[in-house]
DNA sequence: TATTAATCGAGACGGTACGTCCGGTCTTCCA
DNA sequence: TGGAAGACCGGACGTACCGTCTCGATTAATA
């Protein structure tokens, strides 16, 4: 993700004064993750990332504007990580996909982020931005690519409403979740299958 | 849902001392209600229920142990509604149990309450719990009933898997509201028909 | 001292329905003073001296409207002890009598009793003045029955101010207290002499 | 008096972070000084102080642990004022120093401050040791001083237990106080005259 | 090299809510 | 009527945490 006041954090372009320490950035953003992992977000609290991270609060406020953006900061770096590699077969790209988006919510407080950051949304309606910009969204558009694909190789049906089988796709998790089912092995399996026979061709 | 430490409630069985008043059970929960349609969960404030109810702090707190367990309280005591009745068809009969869960969530703040129970999922765990037992699974038993009556009578492939049938559902719902996108008008209808296709028999 | 409503407890004077327990009356009173030794008038909660007495808090304000009514009480239920007998010397008589009165005030939280009487001063008027009816006055009393008969006995100056001589015996108590200073072992004879050589013949 | 933690106030030796707001330290007294003198220790809330000197709670409790020690401390702050110059007459400058001590006892809740530090006394030791410290001492000090000076000029007898006759100057007060009996305007010296009489030369 | 402007540590401060405690009253039932 | 049990009001207490602000010390680019 990138810092609060500055563009893209890729392109320095230093003005005058003391640069940020960078690994300042990185303290707190472990520091940050550690602790939610540890605690959930709401248990977290500024004092104490700034102590796990050696600094202060003020240090943290420079870069992130509240605390649930820097959760969100904090989870976004996290994600940063190797979508898989696709073998070109529809049916197992799909599975690997969903794998990886099951095993993104699926480690510690990691559907409680989700529902803090829907808890705050009337309160910053911006942060559910970001969060479907950031998180939702790539995840999303990694599938949307596979059903694409699948679709001009006809291996759909033609009239299939895609936007509607990533839905089921990926809301399959959050039912089965908040449903309080056990997951099976096979779970990322079975919704596929089951999603590409009601789209197939 | 109930008062704390007694059972079911429905079994008044009268112990020595004062009876709580019943009319102060409901003011409490109609304050928790209203205060949490207008500004949500995180802004209700303890002492803005205890003024609308005109009573106590203590008195809130004797029969809640926290603020969150009150709000689960009153949102479990407001979903005690009559469901839509049975045509009999069970495309139409599926539609209308979907349409009744949308509107569950409709209503401002539904998810961002949602989003609070799961916030809160490790600290108060068993939270989660009361929130399945008395909203999520009521709803889902309706509609188990509706897809166990279609398969009984043979409308649906007989190795379908219910209960990924009843994810893809209710789940739509979930990732539809986290990737932003409008509801249109018949999404029920679209979501139970792309559903069946995949399990009819 | 005595009860709330009643008039003076000896004549018990019955009324139509069923009597008050005695036993209840000596319970509320020994818990009362069990407690204020431990713990000191503020940490005494009602609720504790129910507990203790085995009693309910409404069976206790109906005895007494208010906490350090009670408190006065129980004092002065302990405080009925038996005076020193007089030898017919002056000197002694007073030793005699201001060693009483030292050990009315030396047992734990005899001070801090005192205190809570005068902290309580403006918000409850008339405790001080039932302290000053039931415990202070008694014992000045005593000291001024002797005072005085030393002055028919022309032991003292005829112009003596007495009421000063005994501001002088029983505030030397409060103010030793208060410097923190410890209490020699011959206190009393000290003070005594000290307010004799100034005021005798 | 001075802050919690540090320990002369005067030596500031200003150790790192924002410095406390000296502004701040001064309201805080002020309010609490004044709303005791309204209402007494026992009615004055700390949300009042708070509301009054514009300062939150968490401010006040930064400075002092309790409502108690602020008390303390707000009393001690007001109590630094000039004694009464001497005029090297024994006689005159103990009435003098009398009346002075008889003042700061007079004013509104003057001993009910001091009954709620007695009432205190085993809850919070150090309080009527601070007590002892900044009120009493400095009085009985400079009452002593007078003594002494009497004692070297022979005006004396020279065996005479000045701490006793500090005790019976300070503690008439008390004494007389307590019994309830209104203070004639001559008090000071009727006293002072007293225990002059039994310890002169 | 001196200046300037930003960073960082440390901690005070405002605001706001939470959950607890306690004194005192009232209500219900039982004896 | 007395007493047990406990709900209830009113009000205060002390704590927690977020986000801002004010100090002082430090560190780099610039003039």
């Amino acid at each position: 993700m990138g810092a609060s006041t500055d563009s893209d954090a890729t392109e320095t372009e230093r003005g005058p004064g003391r640069p940020r320490e960078p690994a300042v950035d990185r303290r707190i953003l472990d520091a940050a993750l550690r602790l939610m992992a540890q605690s959930g977000y709401v248990r977290m609290t500024m004092d104490q990332v700034a102590a796990l991270a050696d600094v202060t609060k003020a240090t943290i406020y420079r870069r992130y504007p509240s605390k649930i953006q820097l959760a969100l900061a904090a989870i976004a770096s996290y994600c940063d990580q190797a979508p898989p590699v696709y073998t070109g077969d529809t049916r197992s790209d799909l599975i690997a996909q969903m794998e990886n988006f099951r095993h993104g919510l699926d480690r510690p407080h990691g559907m409680a982020m989700l529902g803090t950051v829907l808890a705050e949304e009337h309160a910053t309606p911006e942060l559910l931005a970001r969060f479907r910009e950031y998180l939702v969204a790539p995840r999303r558009t990694a599938i949307r690519v596979l059903l694409e694909r699948a679709c001009n190789r006809a291996e759909l049906h033609p009239n299939a409403d895609l936007e509607l089988a990533e839905n089921m796709l990926v809301g399959s998790y959050y039912a089965h979740y908040l449903a309080g089912y056990p997951f099976p092995a096979d779970w990322a399996t079975r919704v596929v299958d089951a999603v590409l026979a009601g789209i197939k061709a």
